[in-house]
Order: C-alpha cells, then structure tokens, then sequence
DNA sequence: ATGGTCGAGTATCGA
C-alpha cells in the first residue's frame, strides 16, 4: 500500500498538478493539506474517475483536508473525536482506508514562539493524541499524515542558525512531537533515511528551492505494525518544480500490508 | 536572514 500526503496550497490552483500527480505516482492513500476549498467546491467527481473515493473537510479560504483512497474509504471523522470542543479550524479529517486507520493532518504554524497561536498549535498536537486514543490505538494500523509545521531534528532544516528563535524548530514542538512518537508513533521517511538536507518544503521566495533551503515538516507518522513492513519511502521533488508548483512536496511511503 | 513569492481576495494578511 503506498500512502502519500501533500500540502497542495490551494487544491484550485493545484488540481492540474494533483491530478497529473496523482496518475504517476498512484498512490493508494493521499491525504491532502491546505485545499482551502469548501466542502461544496471539492472535486470529488475529478478524483472518481481516476479510481478514487474522498472525503474532505473545509470551510474555504484557509486550511481544508482531505482524504483520497482507492482502497476503501470508511467511517470518515471531521475534526478531532474526543467530543470537546469543535476546532474552529478545518486542520483534520479520519477514516478508515482497508484495514489503516488513516488521518489528514495540518497541524497549526504557530506563527512566532509565545504567541497565542504557538500555543493553540501545542494544544492542537496534544488533542491529536486523544483524537487517536478515541478512534484506536498503537496496536492498530494507523498512519498519521501531514504538514506537522515542525521540524524533528536541527538536520531537518537548511541552517539551523537562522531558525533560532523560531517556530518550527523549539523544544517545546519537538517535545509534542516525541509525545505522539512515545504513544507508538514512527516517522517511517526517516527511519528509512538518515541523511540531512532532505526536506519537504520550500518557501517561495528568494529561490530557496534551487538553493536547497527547505525543511522537512510534512511527515507520514505510522503505528509499528506498520512500520514494521515499510518497503520504500520518498519525497517527490519533481513535483516541486516547473510550472505552478506548491510549496511542499508530496512524500509517500510503501507498506507491504 | 528576511526582502525577494505565492494564494487568499481586491487591501493586506498568512505562510
């Protein structure tokens, strides 16, 4: 099974590229980021024909998920499971694709440390470990994908020096990451690749894809059962270039299950 | 390192 997510920033300007993507790189699962569509404007119709149930969850302008699967698409959740409030933000969509228990992540960017954003995104990530606990456990098959807005290691971003003091990077969001990796979480690209300067995005500016200043904060987090059977794991950087790129790369993951 | 660029929507704001 090849399970695959992409912050597409803007599913409108992007479909051309998704779909196009989508034919050559055949995922089985795609969890998209950042549609900002509504729920009304998602092309469903676009995706059925080339073989694809989905589901989405957006208010349009800003954020919007959602799932693609062509193995089976079931008991889909909008938002977080655990009953409280309801995220006024369209950040998370879940279902079952066959026998995974697959989420759509797009976790908030914190804006700058201290900030009333940084701290919604810390809370955000601890919600995320309950939303998991509600819907199943790490003995399941679960795959957790997505923008995380969070850089693991220093060697996941181009110059450690110039994030000090920023987002992305703090003890603080490395630490709500190692939470939902001590609850049985992997992150399957890197324990399949060590190297530094392999990243997942890129800003727009001043050229910093073709000068590699990129970081790596879309990860495909999977439970061990899953991890146990990863085949293969790659970043599509070609689908970063040429014409009307999104800002990250899509990243996949193969899983012999 | 933040200024450059995008995409939202149409003046700026967010990333």
């Amino acid at each position: 099974m090849r399970i695959a997510t992409w912050n597409v920033n803007s599913l409108k300007v992007r479909m051309e590229r998704a779909l196009e993507w989508v034919s050559y790189a055949g995922p089985d699962v795609l969890c998209l980021q950042e549609t900002k569509l509504g729920d009304a404007a998602f092309p469903h119709m676009a995706f059925s024909a080339l073989g694809y149930d989905s589901v989405h969850h957006g208010s349009g302008q800003w954020n919007g998920v959602a799932i693609l699967s062509r193995v089976g698409l079931e008991s889909p959740v909008m938002g977080f499971a655990d009953g409280a409030d309801p995220d006024p933000d369209t950040r998370l969509i879940s279902a079952r694709c066959g026998a995974v228990h697959v989420s759509s992540v797009y976790v908030p960017n914190g804006r700058s440390v201290g900030s009333d954003h940084y701290v919604y995104k810390l809370s955000w990530l601890a919600r995320l470990e309950r939303h998991l606990d509600v819907l199943t456990s790490p003995e399941e098959q679960v795959a957790v994908c997505g923008d995380f807005n969070i850089a693991p290691e220093d060697k996941d971003v181009w110059g450690p020096a110039a994030f000090v003091g920023s987002t992305h990077v703090t003890p603080e969001e490395r630490a709500a990451l190692a939470h939902l990796e001590d609850w049985g979480l992997v992150d399957a690209f890197r324990s399949r690749w060590q190297d530094d300067r392999l990243y997942t995005y890129w800003d727009y500016r001043a050229g910093d894809f073709h000068e590699h200043r990129g970081m790596r904060i879309d990860l495909a987090l999977v439970s061990r059962p899953l991890a146990d059977k990863v085949t293969w794991s790659l970043v599509d950087r070609n689908a970063r270039k040429g014409k009307l790129p999104s800002d990250h790369a899509p990243l996949f993951v193969d899983i012999n299950i």
